[in-house]
RNA sequence: GCCCGGGUGGCGAAACUGGUAGACGCAGGAGACUUAAAAUCUCCAGCCGCAAGGCGUGCGGGUUCGAGUCCCGCCCCGGGUACCA
């Protein structure tokens, strides 16, 4: 072996070793299947740090089960579909594809010279047509099978651009390129209907003991299931129809009684009719429309509404409630019109307050409770026992919500319903740098799927941006758009939505297994490798990403083509990678480039320190000069093999025959063994693997005895040092375990069993506290 | 606003099941080696205090023999909020 340390030609090595071997193509006969996989990437051509700590984690966790003896599937693709190629081909007038596919390969070369452990055999990136038709082709399937609807949606428009922008296109209620005010439109997608497995994709969740509680407490509150009432009123008012009913849903049917007004959406049919003959409801109808798509920006506005001249009359009690316009009524959300009591509601109170309407309670603490209620001062939200309900009075809340439905379902005003805060998925993007929506619209026959036999619908990849718009919209390619109805045969033209680059993401990771399968969307490899056994992402994709592959896996499954209920068994999420406190940006001017420190210390210290530096599911905070700490260590520990192996051959280690001292080092090395397997396979803290093995190193840096005992234990434990450190650190230690003698690669190794009688200890300090404070300490 | 996290020395962190707070590392200090420097090695180091001792895990309360860890109420920071991925 060197002398001394070299990372760029230890790694060269390594790498080229593995390569040649193929020693990374996962098997798909051989053994336990173990399928690991880390979050894919889209390729804005640089590999951030962020990255760097998902992909190592993931091959941690890949090459330590790997060890464990399974049979290791850990593949690699990229999300190549989305915005920002589109923001570059405007910007500088390149292709999207060729922007994409550029950016891939220089992030390619990037991702290999950090050594995972990937099997490159089976890399796609979602803009191949190879991979989208199969997309395409299940949404006809969907279609057929009644999943996809057609429904109106809310989304940015830019009426200067002619475009829907992202919610991120937006600042300051303006578009970022035009400055132009934003107004919220309506506008019809193709949705999918996700709702329809709302209770599966709830209940499922109090099984999967394989992610984080706080992940499954996101989903169960996004999904937001609630039993309640949904409550009809008589609508009564100029040009309202005899008969005109107006729905709302409530979780409290208890406070029925308190209601004193209902508040409708902006996008309410019944504000649209009022605004047709109300200017000052019309101005606020136009208001309500600078205000973002986006739920934050309606849910921290001033609260804001506007009266009508209709009543809704209160079912139970014949009363003549106001209809408001308010601004906080959100139209996705259950009928678009809530049922307002100020007296057991905060935003119903504030409400109240502004527009001086009335608030009565009909709540009162149960007894036996300690708190008050003063509706004159705020909002009693908790449940009690009814009063001022008349014929309720004196039931408890939860006897009320049964009472007053029973009440509201007799006369045909009412009916218990479950409802979800889970809207359906839109899956429609006015966008260009997507897959194309297999649909054909047809004058005469409405939407036909694109038969099987055409698909793919290509994409055109030479394109051209002129304005901001998708090209697939403009006159250029008016010819693209030209098509004829697979139903009737009459001239039609094709849909020029692209779908939402969820959708790709959605149903990659059963692609792997059979990525060259170009007859079917998947076969039984993809049967037999899912679900994913260890799935690695940023938490920033905690409901949303997760949510649609759930939803989507259960679709694959009623389809035949998986056979499992979720796609991910285990879910390692990871915090976010900052600098100086912050996210890394261009803006902050913190950017740290993984390239260059790989050049300056090489991948295995970049991938030690990312490791070391804090626990996965944590932020954590990057360091230069941390690196170099790990570039030591890497070097002490290298230097400590060359000197046990310069010393000559060793005994097998004598446990029976072990100085203290000896006996102490040995127990080190197996302490070290079995944390660091209940680190890695357990707990999931490779930070603390870092450090128990820098422990180890430490002790056999103390440890001076040259006997031949002294030199076996001082070997013994070196081999496991680098063995349990190999999953980070993976080329070093491919080299010193050639280096300590073995013939076999260490990729081929097996994790070793500890010996439980290298682990007992003669004594044990006992400590003494009194009061909770150590005043003594015993050696026993 | 709502949902989910986080807050421990100068810094990153450890403490896994309520039982020795600060392992391991970074930065720093002292020393060894060296003509010198780098590299390497050894030692020191939570804060206040000469010391005895006291104080210490965002803030305020509580439970407990004992709380970084459990409970209640706050503050600050981060992620998500359905068209960023």
């Amino acid at each position: 072996m060197d002398r001394s340390y070299d990372p760029q030609a230890v790694e060269t090595r390594a790498q080229a070793y593995w390569d040649a071997h193929g020693s990374f193509r996962a098997d798909d006969e051989a053994g336990e299947k173990f399928y690991c996989l880390s979050m894919f990437a889209y390729p804005s051509g640089q590999m951030h740090m962020g990255h760097v700590r998902c992909y190592t984690l993931g091959d941690v966790i890949a090459r330590y089960q790997r060890l464990k003896g399974r049979n290791v599937l850990q593949p690699v693709g990229w999300d190549a579909f989305g915005l920002p190629a589109e923001n570059a081909a405007i910007k500088n007038q390149v292709p999207p594809a060729q922007w994409t596919h550029a950016n891939i390969d220089a992030m390619r070369a990037q991702f290999k010279r950090l050594g995972f452990a990937l099997d490159w055999s089976r890399e796609f990136a979602t803009c191949d047509p190879e991979y989208y038709r199969w997309e395409q082709w299940m949404f006809t399937r969907l279609f057929e099978k009644g999943l996809v609807e057609r429904k109106t949606t809310v989304v940015n428009w830019d009426p200067v651009d002619q475009t829907v922008l992202a919610n991120e296109q937006v600042e300051n209620g303006r578009g970022w390129r035009s400055g132009a005010l934003i107004e919220r439109r309506e506008m019809p997608q193709w949705t999918l209907k996700i709702t329809d497995y709302a209770e599966e994709l709830l209940a499922e969740l109090d099984r999967m003991d394989g992610w984080p509680e706080q992940v499954r407490a996101m989903q169960r509150n996004w999904i937001g299931r609630s039993e309640g009432v949904e409550i009809e009123f008589d609508v009564r008012g100029p040009g309202v129809d005899a008969g005109e009913r107006l729905a709302v849903y409530t979780t409290r049917p208890d406070t029925f009684l308190g209601c004193t007004y209902v508040a409708v959406a902006a996008e309410h049919p019944l504000a649209r009719q009022v605004a047709a003959r109300d200017e000052a409801v019309a101005a606020f109808r136009e208001r309500c429309k600078a205000v973002r798509a986006a739920e934050a920006d309606v849910a921290t506005l001033e609260k804001e509404g506007v009266a009508t001249d209709l009543v809704a009359i209160h079912p139970l009690t014949g009363a003549e409630l106001p209809v408001w316009i308010a601004n906080f009524v959100l139209m996705e959300y259950g009928s678009g019109a809530v049922m307002s009591v100020p007296g057991h509601d905060e935003r119903d109170w504030e409400f109240a307050r502004k527009y001086d309407l009335p608030i009565v309670q009909v709540i009162a603490p149960a007894e036996g409770s300690d708190a008050t209620c003063d509706v004159e001062t705020g909002a009693f939200t908790e449940k009690g026992v009814l009063v001022h309900s008349g014929a309720f009075d004196g039931l408890s809340s939860a006897q009320a919500f049964d009472a007053i439905a029973d009440a509201l379902e007799a006369q045909g005003r009412g009916r218990r319903r479950v409802n979800f805060r889970l809207r359906d998925w839109g899956v429609s993007r006015q966008r260009y740098w997507g897959c194309p929506i297999p649909m054909i619209h047809c004058a005469d026959c409405g939407p036909v799927p694109v038969p099987e036999a055409d698909l793919p619908v290509v994409l055109p990849t030479d394109v051209k941006f002129e304005g901001v718009a998708s090209p697939l919209k403009t006159d250029a390619y008016a010819e693209w758009r030209r098509a004829s109805c697979p139903k009737c045969g009459g001239a039609a033209e094709r849909e020029t939505d692209t779908f939402d680059t969820f959708m790709e993401s959605s149903w990659y990771y059963a692609r792997f297994p059979c990525a060259d399968n170009d007859a079917a969307m998947l076969d039984g490899r993809a049967k037999a490798w899912t679900p994913v056994d260890h799935y690695v992402g940023g938490i920033e994709h905690a409901v949303l990403h997760l949510l649609y592959s759930r939803f989507y896996h259960k679709v694959l499954r009623d389809e035949g083509l998986v056979d499992s209920d979720e796609p991910f068994t285990r879910l390692l999420l990871l915090g976010m990678v900052l600098k100086d406190g912050r996210k890394m940006s261009k803006s902050a001017g913190n950017i740290v480039s993984p390239n260059e420190l790989v050049e300056a210390h090489g991948a295995d210290a970049v991938r030690t320190f990312m490791m070391f530096a804090a626990p996965p599911d944590q932020t954590v905070e990057w360091s230069d000069s941390g690196v170099e700490g790990s570039v030591r260590f890497l070097k002490r520990l290298w230097n400590q093999v060359h000197e046990s192996v310069s010393a000559g051959a060793v005994p097998a280690v004598d446990p029976a025959a072990l100085t203290a001292a000896q006996k102490e080092l040995r127990r080190k090395a197996h302490e070290t063994l079995a944390k660091a397997d209940d680190d890695y396979g357990r707990r999931l803290a490779f930070n603390t693997v870092v450090s128990a093995v820098m422990e180890l190193s430490n002790e056999i840096g103390r440890f001076e005895d040259d006997s031949e005992a002294g030199r076996a234990v001082v070997r013994e434990a070196l081999e496991l040092a680098v063995l349990v450190l190999s999953p980070i650190a993976p080329h070093v230690c491919h080299e010193l375990w050639f280096a300590l003698g073995h013939e076999t690669p260490l990729v081929e190794a097996r994790w070793p069993a500890v010996d439980p009688a290298a682990l007992e200890r003669d004594a044990v300090e006992l400590v003494v506290q009194v009061n909770g404070k150590v005043r003594a300490r015993v050696e026993v």
